[in-house]
DNA sequence: CCCTGATTCGC
DNA sequence: GCGAATCAGG
């Protein structure tokens, strides 16, 4: 991975939209260790994390018995999923804040964004057979301002394959992080130009 | 098993 | 600096 300006500042935008390290690498075509381990670098604000290790666990325990309050009670603003689409982030934001509160944070992990989700949709409330499929549109003509990136994602031809349906930057056809991909600076090209 | 994120450490 | 391997939890 080349972590170019580009690249840099996609990673911070889908790390601040909250995806998962996975989700993050599956749409910058890398592993999420490299996410986590560039993400890790330019310090950036580190999410829930499903696993304790010992340092942070003792740190974690012993302090909040020593106070004896229960700052556990009143501390819980983890990001909630919004369900408005709003543009993942301003086209050339230069500034180096680290992250952008204003950003619309969408539903995390379990279902990132993909349309392909409702393929596989979970139906809980299904009492009875369904007769009528769902609707296999994977991405209808939603172009709000008909800007819709138009990065491919998946083999065409198989079930799982869509569009991204992030908002496109203006005046290019992708949307910042496949724009990231998409837009090789001349620079970094010329070493490795076909 | 699948998933998650964090840290380590050879490169 | 990079990221695979590994760890650790759900």
């Amino acid at each position: 991975m080349d972590w170019t300006a580009e690249a840099i500042e996609a990673l911070r935008t889908l790390w601040a939209e909250g995806h998962s390290t996975a989700e993050i690498g599956r749409r910058m075509g890398i592993s999420k260790n490299a996410v986590v381990g560039k993400a890790h670098r330019l310090n950036l604000p580190a999410r829930p994390s499903p696993i304790r290790r010992e340092s942070e666990a003792r740190a974690t325990v012993a302090p909040a018995a020593a106070t004896a309050a229960e700052p556990v009670a009143a501390a819980e603003p983890v990001a909630e999923p919004q369900p408005l689409p709003v543009a993942p982030a301003a086209a050339p934001a230069p500034e180096p804040e680290p992250v952008r509160p204003a950003l619309t944070t969408l539903p995390p992990a379990t279902q990132p964004i993909a349309p392909a989700a409702a393929l596989a949709a979970p139906r809980p409330p299904a009492p009875a057979r369904r007769p009528a499929p769902p609707p296999a549109v994977v991405r209808p003509f939603q172009r709000r301002g008909g800007r819709s990136c138009c990065w491919p994602i998946g083999e065409p031809g198989t079930p799982e394959f869509r569009f991204c349906t992030a908002e496109a930057i203006p005046a290019k056809p992708y949307c910042p992080e496949h724009a990231a991909v998409a837009y090789v600076k001349a620079r970094d090209r010329r070493d490795d130009a076909a």
